[in-house]
DNA sequence: CCTTGACCTTCCAGTAACTGGAAACACTAG
DNA sequence: CTAGTGTTTCCAGTTACTGGAAGGTCAAGG
């Protein structure tokens, strides 16, 4: 299989499995007389499995990790669900974040009225929020 | 004030302030004569304006923008609603990805036993879900 | 056999928003 | 006067690609 078949394979950008190669992360496992990159299926199942870890939000360096745990069957689950959880950590952490922003952002528009009248709450709300300080 | 106190009155590290001016940001309102950047509330303002914008997930480029509004009191506020009416909807989009995310990777921490056995519901999770495929 | 177009290669540069470090100059306390 | 800290500029590195240029390869059509 030629890059772009496997690529389309995989769901990746053609660059970014010439990337995964490049760094060593996915490397082809040969190549043509002409100096193709080629394929075989268990490297598209290692793509498939690093876009889907990529997706969740694993470092290409995490990726590498799981990708190692992977190929090593003898390695134990307990290394796995370590990685996994930190992660969900962090996930969990990133959405407690990110409601806060929405929430705080969502109040100042809908206190902005949107007209054409120079003050505007949003500003006022992205400059105050040090003390009680109200311009 | 200095570059450091600025800094300490913004919340920013110095290294940041810096980079602000260096892009023209934030740039520093004058120099000392021996080329100390040296900065005035009004830039403090500036500077923790930016630093909330930032903290809002607005784009650097986007604090500019908001920033010119900031500046010019002229403009409407249906400009900055705008742009943070856009900003809500991206968050909102995120929290959402975030959220099946986390849903997804839960279930798959939750079935690992995290034992010694070699077989990972995670690495198997990560692995799957392109068909109804099961390993 | 030749050409055309799609596909492949490598390498270089750029992205966002900093961060770290080196070399050198400035300022302050003792 | 000296030590230590603060400041300057500049260069490099980070993450995970992405875009583009210059050039080699392959299959089909005429």
């Amino acid at each position: 299989m030629n890059i772009s078949a496997v690529a389309g394979a995989a769901g990746l950008p053609v660059k970014t499995v010439r990337y995964y190669s490049d760094i060593g992360l996915v490397p082809a496992p040969a190549r043509s007389a002409a100096g193709y990159r080629s394929y075989d299926d268990a490297a598209v199942r290692k793509l498939v499995f690093v876009r889907r870890a990529r997706e969740f939000g694993f470092s290409v360096e995490e990726c590498r990790e799981l990708l190692d745990l992977y190929e090593d069957r003898h390695r134990s689950s307990a290394d796995v669900k370590r990685i996994a959880a930190r992660r969900l950590d962090e996930i969990a952490e990133k959405q407690r974040e990110l409601q806060s922003l929405h929430d705080e952002l969502a109040h100042l528009v809908e206190a902005c009225r949107g007209d054409h009248r120079p003050d505007c709450p949003i500003i006022d709300g992205l400059e105050a929020k040090r003390a009680g300080e109200q311009r």
